[in-house]
DNA sequence: GTAAAAAATATGAAATTTCATATAAAATGA
DNA sequence: TCATTTTATATGAAATTTCATATTTTTTAC
């Protein structure tokens, strides 16, 4: 049927994304739940870390995933005395969310570890690509945003 | 209590690669979701199709999600008629997956469909992006494979 | 040849996730 | 102003996913 029957899935761009994002969080990702914290957690902490008081939609869309699923995450958080809602003054709708003190100690230790091991992670790779990957997947993230957002 | 209070998750190696995975997926997730199929039987079909009758755990690997996660979905695929399970003569502990007749015609559509959306997606990224993204995707998934069998 | 270990798959039950939609507040526009 | 639309979050119910472990077959080591 088709005249180049080579194999498909090892060079395609989205298997290469997905794969290259599991490989590289793997390790880490493990070591985030011997910290007694899934995954979306720690995408909170680490957003937060940033920035206190992002809304619920603004985490969901950094963590990359869904609203009604960050609502569930959060709640969670709450109850673990890791993250306060307050509701923001001047739009009702909105709630805020905010580091508590252990939250945010936790949030620093997890941060400074995830540094440590994307040094690591770096460090395995050679000279020229540990110095490119970032700025390289920075400006393809940009594109793909873009031509998501020019094609919604 | 750091020097350097900028972003971290911006510029994180993990964030950038989970976001970007994400971002180059997304559309053409959603264009899988109209065929019909989720996205974890979608890539089993595009294994099956480089190589027909792979194992469950070879499918889950590559598929990059659970073992007793793909048995179910190879359940579903099957009642759906997409897929049949043989056992393997000479080892009766694997079960081999193969393409029906609909999910080889199924599975070779949306591998076209996949590979006009990777065209597009690569002709929106300027030249010297296009041409380096997969070969140097390629070294990062191999250094990353092979630092994470030398950690386990 | 046999016991123990390993490998491949399946499965019950709990937990999580999704989907559609409810609720409530704010913005828009006539 | 009032009705309509939009935005932000929450939630019920169904579906999926995970985790631990059972089952079956093969391999390994004696």
């Amino acid at each position: 049927m088709t005249l180049t029957p080579e194999k498909f899935v090892s060079s395609y761009l989205l298997y290469l994304l997905a794969a290259s994002s599991e490989a590289a969080s793997h390790q880490f990702h493990l070591r985030v739940r011997e910290l007694g914290l899934r995954v979306p957690e720690w995408r909170v902490l680490a957003c937060l870390y940033d920035q206190d008081g992002l809304m619920i939609t603004q985490l969901a869309k950094y963590s990359l995933l869904e609203q009604s699923r960050m609502t569930r995450i959060v709640d969670q958080m709450e109850k673990r005395g890791l993250v306060v809602r307050k509701s923001d003054k001047g739009d009702g709708r909105r709630v805020r969310v905010h580091l508590t003190d252990a939250g945010q100690k936790l949030s620093s230790e997890v941060v400074e570890e995830a540094r440590e091991h994307e040094r690591t992670l770096l460090s395995a790779l050679n000279q020229s690509d540990a110095d490119r990957i970032k700025p390289s997947l920075e400006r393809l993230l940009a594109s793909l945003n873009s031509w998501n957002s020019a094609n919604e």
